[in-house]
RNA sequence: GUGGCUAUGGUGUAAUGGUAACACAGGGGUUUGUGGUACCCUUAUCGAGGGUUCGAUUCCCUCUAGCCACCCCA
């Protein structure tokens, strides 16, 4: 049996071995996190230049809550029940603050900011967007990550219907103007939570009766979140959920009413959608107005909402603020660019430069330091790599950008006073005066277009 | 969190119980002032740890990660 000291030593050597292996692999990328490079800028340039000119359109203000917040904001908001709440919320005890988390949606922290800076005393609806990271301890799959982006619209201070297509209609215009027109539209309405209780009584003596043919989640589900008993996908369970009551049929007279203007104005607005009367959603605040944007391609069997929002009238009381209605969206960017790449909808042209400044020789290499200063204040979008040296590398770079014109600089043409321009297409190249430079490329890049 | 599949260089792919092949990309070069078409050189302790074995990248186990489905959501 070996003795204290000698397992100590054991476990000390163990520990240094993995220190010192771990040490020399270079640190990973965390669970669920990714990179944005390069190559994927385009697509959210494009999104993003979209989503401001929208929300410039619309009269959206911008507003960029914190990424770290209060627990119980969310869990005020979002409800204990969810899984977003139970099990995927990135929390921890920050020292005299209680638990804070990474947010892991954006729509109760707006809210919580009408609430802190009197936003009410504002004309009413205050319109709001906002973009940014969120966070969610989830699985990884594609289009699902623990960092992942949304941006949203949310219209707050109205309970006009019109609000509610409103932002529907906002949704739908953002996909067609991206390209995404292969979207379907899914809208139904919870009601507010006085029949929604109703409705969930009714819903859950239903499948009680039921319950020997229940799938083991959907038991689960009776006692913890009956609503959801609708998204079961299960064969089994269809056959009991075709039954089931429907939540339209049990929502009170306003909610009814309210729901119809909404659909009036989508058909008005000339917008396809189709009613589901089994869309819930995940997040407790939701009320009356409910609706998600999904990929239309059934065939892909690819379920993953691209979009989804709603009214939530009965949030600013939850999180302590005055009853105020509101309504909007939130997008995901990431699942809303992997679309565009499976359509293969072109996004911007990317940023090729104009010329190429070449240089040879150390004269002509501090010449060119400034000639690219001129150049670049004069908006010319001039590529170099002062770090080489041949001008064959230099050249070869040239070809690889695609630039359609080199400037070539050596020792004679600074003795000269002079520089080269060659055409990358022709191989045409001309001698023309240093100081004309500028004059001379720009009449070049204008002939191009 | 549960289940299934997978894991070879920067990327995409081979092969094999005896330490890895090909393509592309990258870097360097073919006497130092010319690219897009050539040629040469160069880039992997085969995800991590353990086991079986004379020997494992190849077989087994564990872990980790990715993908898919569920859960849920963007």
């Amino acid at each position: 049996m070996p003795t204290r000291a000698e397992v100590d030593a054991k476990a000390e050597a163990e520990k240094s071995k993995v220190k010192k292996s771990a040490s020399n692999k270079s640190p990973q990328l965390l669970r669920g996190f990714k990179d944005i490079l390069p190559v994927d800028q385009k697509y959210w340039e494009f999104i993003r230049k979209t989503a401001d000119s929208f929300a410039n359109g619309y009269g959206f203000s911008r507003i960029d809550p914190p990424i770290l917040e209060e627990a119980s904001l969310f869990i005020r908001s979002i409800g204990k029940q969810t899984d977003i709440v139970e099990k995927e919320m990135f929390s921890f005890s920050d020292t005299g603050q209680g638990t804070v988390v990474l947010r892991p949606e954006a729509t109760a922290s707006v809210v919580r900011a009408y609430i802190n800076h009197g936003m009410i005393s504002l004309p009413q609806p205050v319109k709001l967007y906002y973009w940014g990271p969120m966070f969610r301890r989830e699985r990884p799959q594609s289009g699902r990550q623990r960092q992942f982006h949304q941006f949203g619209f949310e219209i707050l201070g109205d309970d006009n219907p019109v609000i509610d297509a409103q932002i529907i209609s906002i949704t739908n215009n953002f996909y067609q103007q991206i390209g995404l027109n292969q979207i379907s539209i899914q809208v139904n309405s919870i009601g507010c939570p006085d029949c929604r209780k109703v409705y969930i009584q009714e819903l859950v003596t239903y499948y009680r009766s039921k319950r020997k043919m229940l799938c083991e989640d959907c038991k689960k589900r009776l006692t913890k979140n009956p609503l959801r008993l609708l998204d079961c996908k299960k064969q089994s369970c269809e056959v009991i959920k075709a039954e089931a009551p429907q939540i339209i049929d049990w929502i009170d007279e306003e909610c009814k009413t309210h729901f119809m203007k909404v659909v009036e104005y989508l058909d008005e607005l000339n917008i396809s959608y189709i009613l589901n009367p089994t869309l819930v959603r995940g997040l407790d605040y939701y009320s009356k107005t409910v609706f998600e944007i999904w990929p239309s391609d059934k065939e892909e069997g690819s379920q993953s909402v691209l979009a989804g929002g709603g009214r939530y009238d009965g949030l600013f009381e939850v999180l302590g603020g005055q009853p105020t209605p509101a309504a909007g969206v939130a997008i995901g960017i990431e699942r809303t660019i992997l679309q565009l790449k499976h359509k293969e909808i072109k996004v911007g042209k990317g940023l090729s430069p104009d010329v190429f400044l070449a240089q040879i020789g150390d004269q002509a290499k501090v010449k060119s330091l400034l000639l690219f200063e001129q150049l670049r204040k004069e908006k010319i979008k001039v590529a170099e790599n002062f770090a080489k040296d041949s001008l064959k590398a230099q050249l070869e770079l040239a070809n690889k950008l695609g630039v359609r014109y080199a400037l070539i600089l050596g020792q004679k043409e600074v003795m000269d006073g002079t520089i080269l321009i060659r055409d990358m297409e022709s191989g045409v190249q001309e001698i023309i005066d240093f100081n004309k430079t500028v004059q001379e490329l720009k009449k070049k890049i204008s002939n191009k277009f």
